[in-house]
DNA sequence: CCATAAGTTTACTGATCAGTAGTGTTTATT
DNA sequence: AATAAACACTACTGATCAGTAAACTTATGG
């Protein structure tokens, strides 16, 4: 399969698996969405579940990119930029394709942390969490573990909330709260 | 089938659903799990869909009577109370079947918005958010809207960051970062 | 004790699941 | 133009999916 063909059906996987769900989406649709066929998908993917994980792999790395590239624009300073981040998402769940996070619905998916599906969703969470506390770091606080994971369960709690309420609401309310964090943190 | 029937094929189905997912579940393991004959089950639940909704129901009521009553037995009054919800998280996060939140993962595996079971589970998440917004008037809040909304968002926060990273410490971090936003409502 | 309802067993439907075999067709490289 | 890899097509496997039919057994209530 030359590369882009490869390509072509990792990022049709990616999109189908988050508006359809995992075990809801089966090769055959896959194939028929594609084009590709079957056989082809088999080559290069020994099971689905390869395929899931080459999805999921694509979906992290454009994913953290998008956000921290996006929080870098919106933001002069690491302070300016953690709250920036809720400004990204608001972006992001105002997107019309928005059905949450691809890794939280995984992990939903695939629940038993042996599975390598679960612990690359775990290991996605990991990676955020690295860069924000970073960030907290770098913006003088203290206690830069503590912020960091107050700010993350906003921006979880914002995902969640988004998805079950379907607007874009979630992330202004998580800025608001997360602006209460960060002057506790590193005043005012 | 007689009621304690009945009850038992929706409680192991609840339970089922929770740990293995809803797609993943299939009907015929649910008859092998409970011992009930697939003919039993059709003649009380139409289609699965139907077996589902009455698991999300039962699931709904328990969780809500359950935290409400923790979160009355651990705080004295209604400031108390809210914070006293993230200690009643800790403990459903340290119990050992403890996989996330079930409409969380049902919204996940059936994202359509006019799907009833994605209904049933956006209601839950408003009628948590009476019920604490309540709490919020109770405890003198300026904007009870604003506050019940963060710390929701703390909560949903907190469950999925357990679940991603299997451990409980997420509610001890809500907790922490809930007592900045009550304070900043209500004063310290 | 009898009638009725609840529940069981077995066997089935047609569809779809993940994954494979074998044969043909296109495409790029040389 | 020749060759080889990448790809598609059709057809298949055995398993499992949701849901049903028909006959049998058990338990309950009058």
């Amino acid at each position: 399969m030359r590369p882009s063909k490869r390509n072509e059906l990792v990022e049709k996987a990616l999109e189908v698996f988050y508006q359809n769900g995992f075990h809801a989406t089966g090769m055959d649709m896959l194939a028929a969405e594609t084009g590709i066929s079957k056989t082809s998908m088999y080559k290069h993917f020994r099971t689905k579940e390869d395929l899931i994980m080459a999805a999921l792999c694509l979906r992290d790395e454009e994913f953290r990119t998008w956000l921290f590239r996006r929080m870098a624009q919106l933001g002069a300073t690491p302070r300016a930029q953690l709250i920036a981040m809720f400004d990204a998402l608001k972006e992001w769940f105002a997107q019309k394709g928005f059905r949450s996070c691809m890794f939280i619905k995984a992990s939903g998916e695939y629940p038993d942390p042996s599975d390598p599906i679960y612990l690359k969703s775990s290991e996605h969470k990991r990676l955020l969490f690295d860069y924000i506390r970073d960030l907290a770091t770098q913006a003088g606080a203290e206690k830069p573990d503590i912020l960091a994971r107050g700010l993350l369960l906003l921006k979880e709690g914002a995902i969640v909330t988004a998805h079950l309420r379907h607007d874009e609401n979630p992330a202004k309310d998580a800025k608001a709260a997360a602006k209460i964090l960060l002057a506790a943190a590193l005043g005012s």
